[in-house]
DNA sequence: CCGTTATTTCAGAAAATACTGAAATCAGGA
DNA sequence: TCCTGATTTCAGTATTTTCTGAAATAACGG
C-alpha cells in the first residue's frame, strides 16, 4: 500500500467498515482512495495506492458503479476510464440509502406482502403472520417517510435534521390545541 | 429444517438478508425463527427447527444476545434457557439502530476526529482532510437527529413518521414568515 | 485490417468465515 | 460431594468469498 499516512489511516477504516457490511475488504478501500482523491483516478492509479491486482480493481470498480457510487469519467486526449465520488456528501449518502432500499427493503417487503396472502394452515402458521404484519408496517411507514423525505433539497434536509426533536414540540402543540381530551388511549401526561 | 412452509419461506428471506450483512446465515434464520415463535424456544427447539448443530446455536444466541436482539429468560421448574425476541417491532429498531450506530457509526466518527486532529504533510492530505471534514459533518448532524428522536415515545415516532413531508410545510412557512428576502444563497423559489 | 493499449472475464489459489463434534465447564439436586 | 443435564468452548473441517494471473475481448489510431 503506498499512501501518505494520514489517508493510509482512512483508507484502512474504510476496507474494515466495508467488510462489516456485505462489501470486499478490497472494495471499501477502493472507495475511501477514490472519496479523499483530488482528480478521478484510473484503475491503473488505484493499483498504485493499494497494491492489489488489476482485476480485482476492475471487478470492485464495477461493483461500485452498480451502488452508484462511482461514476464513470473521460479526460481528453486519454482513452482510460477515470472514476471520481460525487463531490457531495450528501448526495452520497442518499445514493447508500437508496440503493440499500432498493436491494434489503424492497425484496423484504416483497416477501412479506406474498406470505400474508396465504392462508396460515395452523395456530402457529396464524401466529407467524401476525408478526409479519406487524414488520410489514413498521417497515412499510419507515419506507413512506423516508419516501417523502428524499425528495427535499439539501438545504430543507439539513434544516429538518437540525431541528431535531424541537419538531415534536410542534407535534405538541398541535395535539394540545386539537385533541379532545380523553379521545387517546391514555391521558395524557405532559412532563414537568 | 423442519418449519412449516409459510415460516420456512420467511426464516429463508432472512437467512439471505442476514448474510447480506455481517451476520452467518444460520444466525438471521435462528433470529426468524425466534421472530415468529409463539413463545420462547430453548436451544434445542431452535437445533429440531433449523437441522443446525448444537453448538452452532449456542454462538449463534450468544451473538444475537450481543446485539440484544434475543433476550434470555427462564420459565418456572425448567432449569433451560429459553429465548425470545421483544414483542414491539419499534422496539427492535430502535435496538438495531442504535447497535449499528455504536459499531459503525462511532468508531468511524472517532477515526475521522483523530485524523482530522493532524497536521497535513502535503496537499494532497490537506484535500484528503477537507473531504473527511465534509464527511464528518453530514455524520455528526445524523447522529444528533438520531439522539433526538431516539428518545421521543413510541406513539410519537409514529405520528412524526407518518407526517413525513408535512412537517417540511411548516419549515416552508416559517421561512417565508421569518426569513428576510434576499438573505440565503440563492433566491427562494416557491413551487407553482 | 493490424498493432497497441485498456479493460474484462474466469478458473483456480488463497484467505476468511461458518459450522461441527467432542471435550470441558457449569449449575443445581440428591 | 457426586451425578445429571444444560451450555460453552475450541480445534479442526467444510464452505464461501475474495483475489490473482493469464487469456480473451474491446477500442481506437494508423
Amino acid at each position: 500500500m503506498n499512501l501518505p499516512p494520514l489517508i493510509q489511516s482512512f483508507v484502512l477504516h474504510f476496507g474494515e467498515m466495508g467488510s462489516r457490511w456485505g462489501i470486499a475488504r478490497t472494495v471499501g478501500q477502493m472507495y475511501a482512495v477514490l472519496f479523499v482523491a483530488e482528480r478521478p483516478l484510473s484503475a491503473d492509479d488505484i493499483v498504485d495506492r493499494l497494491g492489489v491486482s488489476r482485476s480485482n480493481v476492475s471487478m470492485g470498480l464495477k461493483e461500485l458503479q452498480s451502488w452508484r457510487l462511482v461514476r464513470l469519467r473521460h479526460q481528453p486526449d486519454d482513452r482510460r476510464d477515470f472514476f471520481s465520488t460525487p463531490d457531495d456528501v450528501w448526495q452520497i449518502v442518499r445514493i447508500l440509502v437508496e440503493e440499500r432500499k432498493k436491494r434489503e427493503i424492497d425484496p423484504t417487503l416483497s416477501v412479506l406482502r406474498e406470505l400474508l396472502m396465504l392462508s396460515p394452515a395452523s395456530e402457529e402458521e396464524r401466529h407467524a403472520q401476525a408478526r409479519m404484519q406487524d414488520m410489514h408496517e413498521v417497515i412499510e411507514l419507515m419506507t413512506s417517510w423516508h419516501a417523502d423525505v428524499e425528495k427535499l433539497e439539501t438545504e430543507r434536509l439539513i434544516q429538518l435534521l437540525t431541528l431535531g426533536s424541537k419538531v415534536v414540540k410542534v407535534l405538541d402543540l398541535k395535539d394540545r390545541l386539537f385533541v379532545v381530551p380523553g379521545r387517546g388511549a391514555k391521558a395524557a401526561t405532559p412532563k414537568a
